[in-house]
DNA sequence: AATGAATGAGATTTCATTCAT
DNA sequence: CATGAATGAAATCTCATTCAT
């Protein structure tokens, strides 16, 4: 008997967490959304609780506030890039780094308000800065710099200054990715995504110059 | 008689209209500068005027409210990138190459304001302001191509995807010239930009792999 | 069995309201406690329920709302001065009206909320001060009054406006407890109010004067 | 001519200087009647601003917010009791002491809605407590024990607890203002101020007993 | 009968803009 | 022209109350 009550109270407090957990999930989506629009100064509580389709009231039953929905925002969002440079190992080929550049190139339409919103609030907001860029886009620039200078020493690569490469392909990546994070551009396809991995690897590797024979 | 009056009115004019101007500037660079370290959503007029040291009410002598006078700042701003490409005529050497990247890395720190306000705030879907940026990233973007286009059908660069291959490059520059924009790091000195300069046209020229001899 | 039936609903209505005027008094309390320490309007139902330890939905269930609890707080509360008064009879000597005024200093921890409480409101809110201030205070006066006039008329006091000097008294007897009833001070012990009572008492009949012998 | 100009100047200065006082202590003015008659709490910047018969906004230009509006109250509110016993002095008669309760119990009718602001507020409010009560009153205090126990050292005290007897000595008073403070009475004219201060007096000295021939 | 999430009216505060001096 | 006080619309946030479970 204090078994099935004890049990039917875990399964009650379990549905309530879930159900908080899929609350809060909804308002940081709807939030990204507006603030990917509009940006974090000219949304307002009105229109992320309009674009959640609830009252303004129950905002503040999940979050302290709209900056703390920002904040929260840039915990949750995943960097891809960073994803697939973490299990970059010491691939070799051509073809696994366009495999590893077109997984750096995906974000899903779901993501993308999120990481909109956060570089854009990143350049300003030294708090979401720290957090994300900081953070996030350092490991990924030191990946990179390992990256390169592994294959420095083993003389697959010309002996370039690793810490500026690295800062060029993080640009170059970004060049490719700007027209979708902007939202002028749909995500591309997977088609898409792999010719653009084809030529940044291409360009990359090699450069622009005609090989000479 | 007659003429003196006339001259003097001219004079008095001509005065009147180089005071206006000089308000204006530097109003802008006032508003620039708060743009640049808060944003514009978060800037205020007060704040704007305290810059410009005067008050808030004579802001509105020389423009219309403060959207004008972002959108004035997004008129006054220059491209270096693309003054640089706009000379960039058919430039065939490499020393040819890193000069014009020199100077596309040149960003004064009276300019840098502006410019990182104008990235700021286009980003956001702002209609007027989307115009300025995408007026003038597309200039670029098609004089780069132009650029790498001329030197496919000379013989000199590989077969690439020439429109692909510009936003790269665009890319890559904006990886360097990231962190002063961001205004964590200062604007590079005349040695360090040559460095950078050289590095990224290597890297676009040759990439990253060793040559095989 | 219909006899049964009357019985066991009797019996059950008794049960239920027997547990309804207990949990009606949980809620006083509790709100007592709550509105003391922070008054009425910076009170949340939030915090009343907490300190109730029920749900906040629970209290509508016992009160039409915030406001209905204080009313009831209100009709709930005890005045000690005024019990004590009532019974005051034609006490004579000085150490019958030094029991009295014990009594009248009696406030026992439970009620001291409620005692604090009703203060702070009665004093900004009218509803309030007719039930308790303009109703109970008014009993005590008059009683004082009464008290008063009856030894001038014995020729045991001076003859002085009876009035003037209940009010007096009652401020005597205010200045003493408002520490207590502010919570700066801990409730008098039984050995520190026979000393308050003495004390006031002696100054009441004889004043600071010293005696002429 | 630089004189006249640094005058004007000045004399500009002053002006401006002498508006912005005039234009804190309407907001006071407002604001404190406001508080008298609702409390603090239920008090809204929009009733004050349209007492003070001014935007809301504009009260923001000379107040920090609410909460500032209420300590500048404390700040201002002179205590006309504090007043009377600073000049207290060493008088003997009865008459000298008559003249001092009737200071002690004036307040005009501009003071009080800042009186009663204060005891509504100190009461509840540690903030105003610490810098109206706990320093003014504490201050009073201390005045009447010196003015009792020098008195009770001369012999024309009776020794008595000279902290009690202050204490009560202070809740004489305020039992008499109490109907001015609360608003349900007028405050009293000065031949009815008069009156109460020969009571309260006489009370004190001598208290109800008839004096034994 | 108990719960507590949802609600939305209302409070405080900010700030671009106006306008009398 | 310059000034800066006044304005009030709009934004964020609170909380008493309701109601589905």
């Amino acid at each position: 008997m204090a078994g099935r009550t004890k049990e039917s109270r875990r399964g009650r407090e379990g549905r309530r967490q879930r159900r908080v957990a899929r609350r809060r999930s909804e308002i940081l989506a709807a939030a990204a959304r507006v603030f990917a629009s509009q940006g974090y100064a000219n949304a307002t509580t009105r229109e992320i609780a309009d674009e959640a389709d609830m009252a303004e009231g129950t905002l503040y039953n999940y979050f302290d506030g709209k900056r703390e929905i920002l904040l929260a925002i840039a915990n949750e969002a995943e960097a891809p890039m960073e994803a697939a440079l973490l299990e970059a190992g010491r691939m070799q080929s051509r073809a696994e780094m366009i495999a590893m550049a077109e997984k750096a190139l995906d974000i899903s339409s779901t993501e993308l308000p999120f990481t909109r919103t956060l570089l854009t609030e990143a350049w300003l907001d030294d708090d979401i800065l720290q957090g994300f860029v900081s953070v996030r886009l350092k490991r990924i620039h030191q990946r990179l710099v390992d990256f390169i200078e592994e294959r420095i020493d083993a003389g697959m690569f010309r002996a370039i200054d690793s810490t500026l490469a690295a800062q060029i392909v993080i640009g170059m990546f970004g060049g490719l990715m700007l027209p979708a994070l902007r939202g002028v551009a749909p995500s591309p396809s997977v088609e898409r995504r792999h010719a653009l991995a084809e030529t940044v690897v291409d360009l990359l590797l090699d450069g622009v110059r005609a090989q000479e024979v």
